[in-house]
DNA sequence: TCTGATAATGAAAACCATTATCATTTTGTA
DNA sequence: TACAAAATGATAATGGTTTTCATTATCAGA
């Protein structure tokens, strides 16, 4: 990678040491293109640093989720996910589609126009109705995956 | 209410029985608009109902869950809350409007045509490009109510 | 109505992902 | 280099949810 100005940067602002933990927990982030749990990231970290404790991934987990680097995704199987926000991540707009049954889950990134049209509608709608900001929308599929129902 | 027979017949299709714990707990999800966390439904129900336990609770929530009675939301604040699907509940389809701040959560009705338009088109996709059969889709929007935003 | 098989239940313990605590180490800066 | 602030790891605690298991309720058939 090498590539840390980026977030280098963000961390400046808010007065944050960028160190070889979170490097490293960003390098797992930057170079999968799963859904990796806290605990898949403290592996895959563990591997080359295993001084690094889950402590750290949570804390530094979270520290991603509030300055806009991650997003935390829960699909309601017990551990939450995290990936890259968009800003910082190689991957499209995308939404999520999970199988029930394996809870295997696929990145969708088609009829994304669409999408951003209804979502405008209702984001403003809700303005104007609640008052609400709304800032951030998920749209999760559920269903059952060919590999599961060939089963 | 006097009104289980939908319920009844389900539950009898299942060989489940329909019992004063699994009555007690659909009377208080019908009797309600709100999001409710098996906490809540332990509470509601506990009146009364007090010899009716909290692994009751979770443990009908589950069944009702898997016969297609009550969907289970995680809004990603710990507590899953639960609500009537759509076949059983007096609500319109509706999708959910969370404030980061304070955790409320505000029903949205509007735009459901274009939203109906959107999603069709992409579980279709879903279905030819990845052999997914989509059943369910949840959309949350989150943002900052107007009570959070005076303070 | 009784009876036996099966399902449902409550209390308590177990689970398990996540968070808090706290003493120690690392980092950036004066 | 020295020092204050930030970061860390090990461990314990938290808290919503599930399991366990002994007991009780329910239903179908005699």
């Amino acid at each position: 990678m090498r590539d840390c100005h980026k977030w280098g940067q963000k961390f400046q602002n808010y007065g944050l040491r960028l160190t070889i933990s979170r490097e490293a927990i960003l390098e797992v982030l930057i170079n999968t293109d799963k859904h990796l749990s806290a605990e898949d990231i403290f592996m895959a970290v563990h591997s080359n640093n295993p001084a690094i404790g889950l402590t750290t991934i949570y804390r530094t987990l979270e520290l991603l989720k509030q300055t806009g680097i991650v997003t935390k995704f829960e699909f309601g199987h017990g551990k939450a996910k995290y990936e890259l926000t968009e800003e910082y991540s190689k991957k499209k707009h995308h939404h999520h589609l999970i199988c029930k049954k394996c809870r295997k889950v696929v990145d969708y990134t088609d009829f994304i126009m669409e999408e951003k049209e209804y979502i405008n509608k209702a984001a403003t709608g809700m303005q104007n109705k609640f008052g609400f900001d709304i800032d951030t929308h998920i749209i999760h599929f559920y269903g059952i995956c060919p590999e599961c129902k060939a089963e």
